[in-house]
DNA sequence: CGTAGAATATGACCGCGGTCAACTTTAGGT
DNA sequence: ACCTAAAGTTGACCGCGGTCATATTCTACG
């Protein structure tokens, strides 16, 4: 038996995927402003009254939706254990993945942080830590095979990625700018490769 | 003949007056999402729709409307030449008065800070600008009498100060609490001053 | 089954931000 | 003075975010 979950509860869930999904495609074709709470409640096969037994308000739903969005991300970046490649190797290809999805999504995003400035009450930051814990179990692998250093925290080595890899993006959003280029994540990921090298590590 | 303000030009300035301060009394009273349009058109006592002549949006006044505040609160900050005190003292005390006015319009910062986000092409720098001038001159004069070593640009030493004591209202920002407390602020400024000190400072 | 009552869905409705065609005022040429 | 074109004003109107009373669906208990 599934852990208890009433068909009430099912569908509730559904219809909260449902709305999510259903935004989410037409956020990326028209924008988050020119898309109507009634378009998606219509894509979604629910009256607009139901978008708000589940979401406060819009502003709100962009917060949750972001943080879901983050959610789906981490399960599509999960790689087989048995993907080819050396763990830094695979790591970076990891860390190109993710930028693609930000890029992707970019004005949505930028939308998202500034409406976070209004509503704060919202918490995204587990699906963040799931993120890193991907990234953090890449390291200890690196370091096993000698890629990294071994005297580092691995956790402490994906905060610093994560962080020199995002930073760039928060900068960017500030200004309303456009996203940042691969190349320049790139490079900052090289450079903080220099600090945590091991014995085997060879620059690619 | 004043510099050839025609009588048309004359009332628009007015109006746009009126729309300012009809829209700051209403914002500190009821907040800026409570309040209307039309409750700001009835006070400066134009119609609804003249205020969409003035400004493209309620959220795009919100940044014009804190960039006129900003230069308002610079002309109530000009103290007189003959104000007691040394230069550091009255230069204490001017931040102290920053502090406490933007303190009183905190909510209503914090709301315009959101807004600027979402709408990035609006220029409040030449105010935030001139403050600081006032700054600088009165580091100037600072280093005249020895408070501060001479060996700095003042317009450098204002932009720290500045930074130092803006710094935190934007971090409290981003986390949606309460304005910070004077004394933060102070003790900030008094570390700053360790590195600055010139010859006849006397810590007070 | 049947039914009470809670949980949820629904869409008519409201208020406000924003638009616009019609109207009023101004500037200046004759 | 008068007329005209441009500049500026106005409020009826529209669309969308958000509410709420009502209708519908689910669950649990007899």
């Amino acid at each position: 038996m599934e852990p208890s979950l009433s068909r009430r509860e099912r569908k509730k869930l559904e219809t909260r995927q449902a709305l999510f999904e259903a935004a989410l495609s037409l956020f990326r074709e028209q924008g988050y402003d020119e898309t109507t709470i009634e378009e998606i409640t219509q894509q979604a096969d629910v009256a607009k009254g139901t978008f708000f037994n589940y979401f406060g308000s819009k502003e709100g739903f962009l917060g949750e939706l972001s943080a879901w969005w983050l959610a789906q991300l981490h399960e599509t970046l999960e790689l087989g254990p048995e993907t080819p490649g050396s763990p830094m190797a695979r790591l970076k290809l990891l860390l190109r993945r993710l930028h693609q999805e930000f890029v992707r999504d970019w004005p949505l995003l930028q939308r998202a942080t500034a409406a976070r400035l209004g509503h704060p009450p919202t918490s995204s930051g587990q699906a963040k830590q799931r993120i890193a814990g991907l990234l953090s179990h890449l390291i200890r692998e690196a370091q096993e095979c000698g890629e990294v250093r071994a005297d580092v925290e691995p956790g402490l080595v994906s905060d610093l990625l994560l962080v020199a890899y995002l930073r760039q993006f928060a900068l960017c959003a500030r200004e309303g700018g456009q996203a940042p280029a691969v190349d320049d994540s790139e490079r900052a990921i090289d450079l903080l490769m220099d600090g945590l090298a091991g014995p085997n590590w060879r620059r690619v």
